[in-house]
DNA sequence: CAGAATCCGTTATGATACTG
DNA sequence: CAGTATCATAACGGATTCTG
């Protein structure tokens, strides 16, 4: 594996979770708690519509969310981790733990 | 730990990795190597000046790189990880890890 | 050699109003 | 309720030129 693959691949990581609100999102997810679109707006008040939308549906596209569509009036739909998503807790959990372990 | 907590700390950990060509410096410098500025343009031959200046700058604010200028002419400054960042290669390998998980 | 300064196009994010 | 559409702005990245 030389630098640049390796950068490669973890970049393209980063990149799944990159994005001004994903992770404030998937936190609000883990746990297998299924949300719906209004839950996410009243737990996260500082994001735009837009912006939800378009993070859940870019989370969706790269398998880590999914999108549950209830057909009743008035529409109900709701996310929720894939198993693939909730499977990167641990991963998250090392970064975390390597950020507290910061000196100074 | 609150979800927003949570969510900020991996956050300020991921905007430490962020920017177009952090983690591509980073593998080039994993590994205890020290390197001239020089060096590194020709090992990222893609970047430009100003983004490898500004990409090594910010991570050693953020106490993941440093710098170790000789005092000579012309001049010469070097620049390696610092030992809490030596220390996230485990972190980044459970990251990948985990995308290498992902299925289809 | 190791940068700093400037200009400029692209992308990301946000505010607001509207709809099936 | 769960979005879309549009417009404006801010952040990011790149090319070029200059300097101690």
């Amino acid at each position: 594996m030389t630098p640049s693959s390796a950068a490669a691949g973890v970049e393209n990581v980063l990149r799944m979770l990159e994005g001004r609100w994903k992770l404030v999102i998937l936190f609000h997810l883990f746990g297998g708690k299924l949300l719906r679109f209004s839950d996410l707006e009243r737990a996260i008040p500082a994001i735009s519509q837009k912006m939800l939308i378009q993070q859940l549906r870019q989370m969706e596209t790269d398998g880590i969310v999914r999108r549950i569509v209830h057909h009743q009036v008035p529409p109900k739909v709701e996310y929720g981790l894939t198993d693939w998503g909730q499977s990167m807790c641990p991963a998250l959990d090392t970064l975390l733990k390597w950020a507290a372990a910061k000196p100074d």
